[in-house]
DNA sequence: GGCCAGGGGATTA
DNA sequence: TAATCCCATGGC
């Protein structure tokens, strides 16, 4: 037991030595979550099932690719057992991100390019009553006014769980609160037309009891996503989403602007076909679409940004390499 | 299936 | 100052 005065409550250490294919920012910032934040120490400290967090990675000196993966928590605080479980499956510690990654990459060099920039890449798997409402949140929307709304909930209908540099800390608001207000009760947050939605989707949740989220890892993909539609402004996308990064459904492939804008430039399809791109997931990708797709999402946002350029060319001729084996050698 | 409003704010023209 | 864009959905 530790306790820092600069952090939230009495703080746990929970260490999982050994591990491969992990990096926080990769992790933290490919848009999966909306509640993490970099500290100055390249750490990233956030709120998970109302408690404070900070999970590290230290590097492996002497070898590539392995090193130590810290969390400071006050979550499970006093249950080491349940404690270590809860962030092995958070963090998806036991799924083996290198046989992934060799899968995918055979024979195609833009996910072998996509597989290296984002190589510590893993598919949280969080709560999905505030993914949902998360992702609900995110439809047509950026990722920092995404991150403003949700703090926003948070401190308008969560509870104060403490504070942390003076900074007041708020847990993500349940299914109780939510389901109660009107879309008018969540002007503060700036929702703007998802504010209904949100109201009306919180209300369905309750109705349901939370028994069709809670079963939701053990219910088949199309039984599930089709409960998920049902839900008032959530369509495609957003139960997709859902599914990936709550419901540990890797199977799905999510399709947003930056999908279309990937499958039209590098794999020739129309930016409107979303069905062709939906089957040319599942034929190449398969099991691990949702997988895939976190690679080419964070690898085409980063590319756009560091290198416009090769953002242009990506896709032409001169963008290829001659035989998709070079691809490997990128 | 195609079209377009829904909010709001940041960025670009 | 105006137009455009943003991890879409619902209704027509």
């Amino acid at each position: 037991m530790s306790s820092d005065p600069n952090r939230s409550g009495c703080l746990v250490e929970t260490v999982f030595d050994e591990v491969a294919d992990f990096d926080t920012e990769d992790i933290f910032e490919c848009g999966q979550c909306f509640r993490w934040r970099r500290q100055p120490d390249g750490s990233y400290s956030g709120i998970v099932e109302g408690s404070f967090a900070n999970v590290s990675y230290v590097p492996d000196e002497k070898r590539d690719n392995i090193g130590q993966v810290k969390i400071w928590s006050n979550l499970l605080a006093s249950d080491e057992d349940r404690r270590e479980k809860y962030w092995r499956n958070y963090l998806d510690l036991d799924r083996d991100y290198t046989k992934i990654k060799r899968i995918l990459s055979t024979e195609d060099y833009i996910m072998t390019r996509a597989a290296r920039i984002g190589g510590g890449i893993r598919v949280l798997n969080q709560n999905k009553w505030e993914t949902l409402i998360s992702f609900i949140v995110s439809q047509n929307n950026n990722i920092p006014r995404i991150q403003g709304c949700i703090e926003a909930l948070c401190r308008e209908h969560g509870r104060n769980i403490g504070s942390l540099k003076g900074e007041p800390l708020y847990s993500f608001p349940s299914v109780e609160r939510l389901s109660v207000l009107r879309a008018e009760d969540l002007g503060s947050c700036r929702l703007g037309y998802r504010a209904k939605y949100i109201a009306d989707t919180a209300r369905a949740i309750a109705m349901d009891g939370g028994k069709t989220l809670t079963a939701a890892e053990q219910m088949p993909t199309d039984e599930l996503e089709e409960y998920l539609l049902s839900l008032p402004g959530v369509g495609p996308k957003v139960a997709n989403c859902v599914m990936l990064f709550s419901m540990k459904k890797t199977e799905v492939f999510p399709i947003d602007v930056w999908m279309r804008r990937v499958m039209g430039r590098v794999y020739g399809m129309s930016e409107r076909n979303m069905s062709g791109m939906r089957d040319y997931a599942a034929r190449n990708f398969g099991e691990y679409g949702g997988i895939a797709q976190q690679y080419l999402f964070n690898y085409i946002r980063k590319l756009k940004t560091d290198n416009p350029a090769a953002y242009e060319r990506l896709g032409l001729e001169e963008d290829r390499p001659e035989r998709e084996s070079d691809a490997r050698t990128i």
